[in-house]
DNA sequence: CTTGATCCTCTAGTCGCTAGAGCATGTAGG
DNA sequence: CCTACATGCTCTAGCGACTAGAGGATCAAG
């Protein structure tokens, strides 16, 4: 029935951008599709599940490499899900890592708003905060 | 006394490697700094203090073009810190969304952890939470 | 004086797209 | 049937923020 979708199609019901289909396809990502007689790529509903997976986890900040590991395992249902979890794994401590440096990030500015607001720039604690320890970039004033 | 530093000790001092240091100035965050006999770049304190705010602010997730607004405002004291009050709110705003997309990322990666420790990838709940029909970041809960 | 570290400039590569050129098809209205 | 115009194709180049390497000059130590 809507099999054989095209390109365009695709992208709509995905939300992923078509050259950004063809880029998935050409790094390995997404098999290569079969083609209409006239070379048009011609998807199948698979398909768009498989992008509907890549788009889910690249938006929960997988990188493409982490999505094509996770992609080659469920491709062999075989294996153990023990290699799908040290890859989730590693992936959640670069998470926590992140959010460790911007909630310091957060009370420094939420610091530099408190601070910073009377007064000129030269008094201003905004780039003394950002800088080493205090040490202010005006060093002579 | 230890003005006039080399390239390479600036580096060190500051932890940004050498042709990042060329890149910014390329790209105009550090001015041109002067140079020896033999061609080679010459920094004073003043430089590596603003590497370091540069550092800084690069590590806090500030894009380069931002850092380059701070950096504007402060080589023009006379300028209310008001406007300098502007960028760091809207940095606020950002970090805090990006502060909630990972916790809901967090919670959603740690959850395929807890439930994926066993079985094959045919049962995997990484495998399923990333498709489309297992919870979804945007969707359930 | 020689060795090896450091410096210079320049070009090209990385990641994950994104945009555009220039051309070939598909579809809908008149 | 013809004309628009949307959509598809391939290919190349660009983005940000670096990073790596080639190929050469210069410095500091032994």
């Amino acid at each position: 029935m809507d099999r054989a979708v095209p390109i365009g199609t695709v992208s709509r019901q995905t939300g992923i951008k078509v050259p950004t289909i063809r880029y998935y396809e050409e790094v390995g990502l997404l098999p290569s599709p079969a083609r209409t007689d006239s070379n048009r790529r011609s998807y199948d509903a698979a398909a768009i599940q498989r992008l509907r997976f890549i788009r889910h986890a690249r938006e929960l900040g997988f990188e493409v490499e982490a999505i094509r590991q996770l992609l080659t395992l469920s491709d062999q249902p075989d294996r153990s899900c023990a290699d799908v979890d040290v890859i989730a794994r590693s992936h959640l401590a670069e998470i926590d890592e992140k959010i460790a440096k911007l909630t310091a990030l957060r009370s420094e500015v939420q610091r530099m708003v408190d601070e910073g607001e009377h007064g000129r720039v030269a008094e201003c604690r905004v780039i003394e905060v950002l800088g080493d320890h205090g040490a202010c970039l005006h060093e002579r004033h």
